[in-house]
DNA sequence: CCTATTGTTTGTCGATCGACAAAGAATAGG
DNA sequence: CCTATTCTTTGTCGATCGACAAACAATAGG
């Protein structure tokens, strides 16, 4: 536990790298970039983080268990499903649409388009994409199992849908579609699931 | 109209030139990749194109005009609006998913994180997503002009949902989900339309 | 106080980025 | 056949990419 203390604000710094990768992407933020968004020299970026990479991977998994855990708390709660869903998307079209942040979600938009070397870096991403996918097909199955939905109810088909609407409200947040918009969406996004709630 | 013929087929370079964009995105693809994937040197890709940005523009065009228009295509044909949003949504899975082609929508995953100096790429892009958002709010209006959706129904929040959930299904595609499931999506994901079909 | 350890500063590395210059080759029009 | 025009070939340009080496500075433990 010797050797000199840093300088900088370590979680701080994750914290602006964050932000800058959740803005452009991790191939859209470059080295240069991060020595002027976090304010240190390239060679304390490295020793503190250890490469780009990793300082990415650190960045995102900051922002999952911070903001984007919306959806985990959301479907975790012990509401009934139609509030648990309604909910996720809610807090989603907040989380995507708050003003003096980036736009949209930050696993949804920060590594799409990647050059080959970097393929992997898309790929866990989309592994964290097909995760959350996974996690509302079995909130709705387990609603499923506790009679809350019909027993005839295709819940993975009530699931990729919901999931697939989540990751489009990224992308229209992105382009500017406003909060009240995307807010009024959810109204008639919510009916297939009430149509398959028990009685 | 004199000068040396060109040897190379130019439609057939960009259509490899938007496969190769439509795969890896704008900044994915270096001129290395392009002089890779059409098989010609870099300065018979400028000489035929301009450069690597104006070639981007043009390979957007022939998606556009191509598969791309499939959402055109099937909002103006003279189908009621149910049968229209279905066929948009439908075959909007077919092309995302489509073996031996990129996988997703290229308008959605070719732009959608560029560094700071390609920020006009990405907006070129979102204009034409949030056209196509426009595109479904104004099929659906029209639909209520002619009596076949309840004077009631809030036309833009039906449009920015399938909007939403068209945009979604291009990243559950580019993230591997299969045809079938995300077909399957269809059928709840008609619900809140139908809910609002006139008598 | 000495030393081992770690952070900071400064400078630079090879690779790759997009883009083009210059020269040679092939056509059409006169 | 001659010439103007266009395409092709070859090579390379300055800028930027991510990454680190080396030297120096500041702490903790002994």
């Amino acid at each position: 536990m010797a050797g000199r203390p840093r300088e900088f604000d370590r979680a701080l710094a994750l914290a602006k790298a964050r932000d800058a990768f959740w803005t452009r992407g991790y191939e859209g933020v470059s080295m240069a970039d991060l020595v002027a968004a976090l304010g240190i020299a390239s060679a304390r970026i490295y020793a503190a983080f250890g490469s780009k990479e990793q300082l990415f991977r650190e960045a995102v998994e900051l922002y999952e268990t911070g903001e984007g855990a919306f959806a985990v708390h959301a479907l975790a709660a012990s509401l009934n499903v139609r509030d648990a869903v309604a909910r996720m998307l809610e807090e989603a079209v907040l989380l995507y649409t708050r003003s003096g942040q980036p736009q949209g979600c930050m696993v949804v938009t920060a590594a799409t388009n990647t050059s080959a070397e970097n393929a992997g870096i898309a790929d866990w991403l989309a592994q964290h994409r097909r995760a959350r996918t996974q996690a509302v097909i079995e909130r709705l199955r387990a609603a499923q199992l506790a009679g809350e939905l019909k027993e005839g109810a295709d819940v993975q088909a009530l699931g990729d849908f919901y999931a697939a609407l989540l990751h489009g409200l990224s992308v229209q947040a992105r382009d500017g579609i406003p909060a009240e918009r995307l807010l009024a969406l959810i109204t008639p996004a919510m009916a297939p699931l009430a149509l398959e709630m028990q009685s």
